[in-house]
DNA sequence: CGAATTTGACCTGCGC
DNA sequence: GCGCAGGTCAAATTCG
């Protein structure tokens, strides 16, 4: 029928895109909190999954492995489900929310770091989402900019870790970048936080804004689709529709023992700006 | 010359 | 309390 999935080699755990559109568009996308709660170290300590395909600039999602509740990262984005709440927001983590105006004061950034962090507030953590695509380059074609503001040598991994920050005016919008250390071939981009703009429209030409945007429903993002929500339905799965705009659900895997439990999670929020709200609504 | 990147120093959180 | 690792800052450097 209509309903058949064209991903015929594909299981959940390793389902290959062709964009970074199509895998934001796709709903894999992994909540990164709780790999670093899964792991209680470096996320990236953990066995990678295979990629069977060899072209590049394709995107695998992690794999799932016992990952714990979704809900200790509620709190991190607490104020993700109202982006204009966040986009104002005075109590807001300091960092974040200074960038536009940060400099300028008369105080040393480092100065504003100390005194904002010293009240024993606990920094909150942006929702984060994780990609792992098997490139060449590092820096992935998004669409959006960014620039780069530091970078970090990894524990255990010969390869930087580096940090961007997107260049539009007040956005907070970071992200990380690095190398596998099991697989240099591979790429790991983790996104925090939400644009709150446009991607910039005359980034890299027009094909870019297109096809993020999906406008013409991109068909791998549409079997997948298909092949996801079937999959939900198959197999019955539990939907926690959560106050952070985060959704939840989770799998048993038969077959595979190493993956008694998956998760997979909706990013809305870091979503919305690049799909179309359509793509991001869920049947509940 | 302005923008972007590099890179060492600094700060914070966490585990021991 | 100490040390380590991650994350950020900002001056210096490079690039277009």
């Amino acid at each position: 029928m209509d309903d058949q999935v064209d991903h015929k080699n594909t299981s959940l755990d390793e389902v290959i895109f062709t964009s970074v559109a199509d895998c934001l568009q796709s709903s894999l996308v992994m909540d990164y909190n709780s790999l670093e709660k899964a792991f209680k170290f470096s996320p990236y300590n953990y066995p990678c999954q295979p990629i069977s395909a060899s072209n590049m600039g394709q995107i695998v999602n992690y794999p799932y492995l016992n990952l714990t509740p979704i809900s200790p990262i509620v709190s991190s984005s607490s104020n993700e489900a109202d982006p204009k709440e966040n986009v104002g927001d005075k109590s807001g983590p300091m960092e974040n929310h200074n960038d536009g105006d940060q400099h300028g004061v008369g105080e040393t950034s480092k100065q504003l770091t100390k005194q904002g962090k010293g009240k024993g507030e606990k920094k909150e953590r942006e929702a984060r989402v994780a990609f792992m695509t098997k490139s060449e380059v590092d820096q992935l074609e998004d669409g959006y900019r960014w620039r780069k503001y530091g970078q970090k040598a990894v524990k255990n991994s010969p390869y930087p870790r580096s940090y961007y920050r997107c260049t539009a005016q007040k956005c907070n919008v970071k992200k990380r970048v690095e190398r596998s250390f099991q697989d240099p071939s591979i790429v790991i981009t983790t996104y925090e936080g939400k644009h709150y703009h446009p991607i910039p429209s005359t980034l890299r030409g027009p094909m870019v804004g297109e096809h993020l945007l999906g406008h013409h429903g991109s068909g791998i993002l549409h079997s997948f689709k298909r092949y996801h929500q079937q999959f939900l339905m198959k197999n019955q799965h539990p939907v926690n529709y959560q106050s952070a705009g985060t959704v939840t659900y989770q799998q048993r895997h038969g077959d595979s023992s190493n993956y008694s439990n998956h998760q997979q999670v909706v990013d809305c929020g870091l979503l919305q700006d690049i799909v179309p709200s359509k793509f991001l609504k869920h049947e509940s």
